[in-house]
DNA sequence: CTGAAAGCGCTTACAG
DNA sequence: CTGAAAGCGCTTACAG
């Protein structure tokens, strides 16, 4: 098979190369009569522009990165496929890259899809969007970038989020109003900045309820499902034990429940659990976990319209170029009135 | 900041840039000292090849194709986890291309980037490996290729594996062990070939334990949590119910289990469940569940080893293009002894 | 061991 | 509205 170029489309159709170009480029200034033509023999011979030609002389690659910690989490998942599909619809391609913090050289694998791939834009994944050596090597390549839920929202990078402090804000007003007064907050790794909008918004609900936190009850997980089961050991030990526990997020929330399902504490009548994320794990439970329905996908794909957009990409900073996306709270069954327990402390 | 090029480095270093392109390549016959001397003004101008000039310019793209059906479950994170390592360690990049066979037009996005991206090569993940029609799409064109768990192994298609027959053998054998009779087998889908595999692997071990296969226990899922949960219904609704589960893989596990938990079944003292994958979902429940690992980051990674190998890129068909990687039973607390139910059925 | 020439398949910038 | 020329930044094929 050999492969049909633009010369090859151009001769059977009578007309010039850059003709042809035009028309597969939607551009104005050609005859309809001959648009026509045009389009009948690409589709008669099937052909596909060559990506490496156009973007070796055009100035953009069609390519958009998604730098991403831990390209293996289903938080990634989803923002990644939320992407994927966006892109497929611009005619754009991912390149997924992870990114290792801790890792001496992770510069150099940035700088080299940025450099030899030519990104026309990257999207940065949380936790890495708080990173400043990381943004800086876009911002000085000049590569549009949108953060996902960043701490900061710099004028020249664009930034897409949800509203975690009133998101958490909410959970927290539900567990009260349920009659909650004793709860515990497991907060996510210190470099995750949304884990820490989480928890002033915790503790903007309580202060509003004048219910004072219990220090002892504020405990750092890192997100995952161990951590969740070993901080659940830790709550869950002896008598004097919160009434409910609001996770940062759904794997921990879902560790705490296992621990109280080994300790025999019914949940919810002994013991509320509430996450954040609506992951799988939320869902995969029994009962299944009350949470908060983060909008991942959305965000990723709003990212994506962002970076295509020709007028972001002329003028940055860029007023629309800076997002938040709503969330919602997803009640289940791991959540329900404080009992009799409830003044036990 | 103007891009560097070749031509930059090759004045800067006063040779020309064919001696240049010799020595990021790592072609033979540069004489040392050149080749030091290219070297150093490659690193002081932080010259990085432009990927495009490149692709265009010789037959090779750089590029490799992960081709897979559904790009969020945890079985594509971890598939796509180790070919973007090893891509990366031999600098490759991946491109993650979902497909939807059940989509009208799919065969257009497959063709597209296999004529604009110029692909060197695809994985193609399970079930759509075993898909004619797409295997054909890469032959015509000739893309080297490697299947993943294929039903089938073509002759000019290279394929990775585990042994399902044999894993599920082991498992069956294993409850069999225990003291179990009346065992349950949960399929996954038609299309997922090893699926069938497993069911053959698990029928076989039942064979040579001259154990009937009670067929009302033999029921299909669709790999879904969700599923598990539905044919937990289906299985322990009555007395009449088996002593163990086999499911084919862990979510549908996990979603017997909690089915089992809702309906106060004790696991594993009244019901041994095993499943098979060793995902996330099998530790993130209590008890854990019993399951067979099975090696799907390193099936990606010899994947991507095959395709990029020369000699295999050379001669179509290759004898070490066909490789079966090793599998572990996994011993967890989900499975026990047959207690004195064993025979109530 | 090294280099000059030609070309990969498009688009940009400029004419007409 | 249409096209001829030049060029993007590399590598291939060929000389020497």
């Amino acid at each position: 098979m050999k492969t049909v170029t633009i010369k090859d489309v151009a001769a059977r159709a009578g007309v010039s190369p850059k003709t042809v170009s035009r028309v597969i480029n939607g551009e104005d200034h050609v005859r309809a009569e001959i648009r026509e033509a045009v389009q009948r023999v690409v589709a008669e011979l099937d052909y596909r522009p060559n990506a490496f030609a156009r973007s070796l002389s055009s100035s953009r690659s069609y390519l958009l990165g998604l730098f991403i910690d831990d390209p293996v989490s289903g938080y990634a998942a989803d923002v990644q496929h939320g992407a994927l599909i966006r892109c497929r619809e611009r005619s754009y391609h991912l390149v997924v890259e992870p990114v290792d913090l801790s890792r001496p050289g992770w510069q150099d694998h940035v700088r080299d899809s940025i450099a030899s791939l030519r990104l026309d834009g990257a999207i940065i994944a949380p936790p890495i969007c708080d990173a400043p050596e990381l943004i800086d090597l876009f911002r000085q390549s000049a590569v549009p970038h949108v953060l996902m839920a960043p701490s900061v929202e710099p004028e020249d990078s664009g930034a897409v989020r949800m509203d975690d402090h009133g998101a958490a804000r909410e959970m927290t007003d539900y567990l009260i109003c349920l009659g909650h007064r004793h709860i515990a907050f497991v907060q996510g790794p210190e470099n995750h900045s949304a884990s820490i909008r989480r928890e002033e918004g915790f503790r903007a609900a309580m202060a509003t309820a004048a219910i004072a936190v219990d220090e002892r009850f504020v405990l750092r997980g890192d997100f995952s499902f161990r951590s969740g089961l070993e901080l659940g050991e830790a709550l869950l030990r002896g008598p004097d034990r919160p009434s409910a526990i609001f996770a940062c997020n759904d794997d921990m929330a879902l560790g705490l429940l296992i621990t109280a399902i080994k300790r025999d504490i019914q949940v919810p009548d002994d013991l509320s659990i509430a996450g954040f994320d609506d992951a799988a794990s939320s869902r995969a439970a029994w009962p299944q976990i009350t949470t908060i329905r983060q909008p991942k996908a959305e965000m990723a794909a709003a990212a994506v319209d962002i970076l295509v957009d020709p007028s972001f990409r002329r003028t940055i900073p860029h007023p629309d170029a800076h997002l938040m996306l709503p969330h919602a709270l997803v009640v289940r069954g791991s959540t329900g009135r404080c009992g009799t327990d409830a003044d036990r402390v």
